[in-house]
DNA sequence: AGCATTTACTTGGCCGGACACATAACTTGG
DNA sequence: CCAAGTTATGTGTCCGGCCAAGTAAATGCT
């Protein structure tokens, strides 16, 4: 038994009742997720791996803090999340030329040969959402997802700020 | 150097113009899931940990498969989330009176201490989300979001199904 | 040039989350 | 009442993802 098992669900959860806004990005990201997942574990990637390779599509030779900035990842997993594609095959990475701190990563054959199938994937997934909606009501949600997105990095900075520089709140 | 360092942003990203939805959806989950661990590393918890103290705020006693349901994850998830929850004192679990395979999971007086900063946390991630729009919005995004999630839902299972039994689909 | 700062990436550690498989405890048909 | 099937969890394993701390290379400032 998986996770997919949820009923067609009556969603009345304490969780839903508290916060609707939070819980259904939540069980919304999930839903995508383990869709997408299937999927990919069918092309021998695992999830995340398939962002990189999109954004290198679309252009190849980026560095680590480019894949990171454009997936939204931390440093670290974008570092671990490479190599464990070099190691498949995927990529190739080296060091750039006029930095040689930069890592520059590079498609392999065989990652470029997924190409086709990673998008069709994101393609399929993107059908499947948008078919239940009207096309302004898909750009509404599209707008509204970007400005929620927009607004959480903001809370995030200056809360992180006013704890570190706990001096300015006392003025 | 972390995650949230992405700038005011450009959502100009290959990954945004192939499948705006989905893509939407991940950085949104993400800028949620981001803001939202700060503080709840403050109160010594783990992301996915608070979302079962809330639902057993709602309803005490509840069984792991009614948690699983309530919060949309794995057996095996839920399994060990309890666990480390139990070592760390903020719930019980007990095999049932009447059935004992399932595991009740009751919180303890130190799981129920929490409840006013948790409901306080999942209260203020609303509320940074909800600011930014009108109420009609708000409304709005909550019902996509919910028949979003259904369709990939539905999506998948019918996915499942026509893989486990390949013979319905030459007929 | 020379030292402090910033930038780019790496490592270690810990948890979340999923799947596959294993096990114990109901439930049901004969 | 018993064997077969179902249900509720537990375990092992692997990757994703974050933070904190560390290293190396480029920049800046004097």
């Amino acid at each position: 038994m998986t996770v997919d098992d949820a009923e067609p669900l009556t969603r009345s959860s304490a969780l839903s009742a508290l916060a609707p806004l939070s819980f259904g990005t939540l069980t919304l990201w999930r839903a995508m997720h383990n869709f997408a997942n299937d999927k990919l574990l069918e092309l021998g990637l695992y999830p995340g791996q398939e962002l990189i390779l999109l954004q290198l599509y679309d252009s190849d030779g980026q560095t680590h803090t480019d894949l990171q900035r454009a997936v939204r990842l931390d440093h670290s997993t974008v570092s671990r999340t490479v190599r464990r594609m070099e190691q498949a095959g995927l990529l190739t990475r080296s060091p750039g030329k006029k930095d040689k701190r930069a890592m520059v990563v590079s498609l392999t054959d065989q990652g470029r040969a997924l190409q086709p199938r990673v998008v069709e994937l994101w393609s399929t997934v993107e059908a499947v959402m948008a078919e239940v909606l009207t096309n302004d009501r898909r750009a509404d949600f599209i707008e509204l997802a970007g400005r929620l997105e927009q607004t959480l990095l903001a809370a995030r900075r200056s809360q992180k700020l006013s704890n570190a520089d706990p001096a300015q709140e006392g003025i």
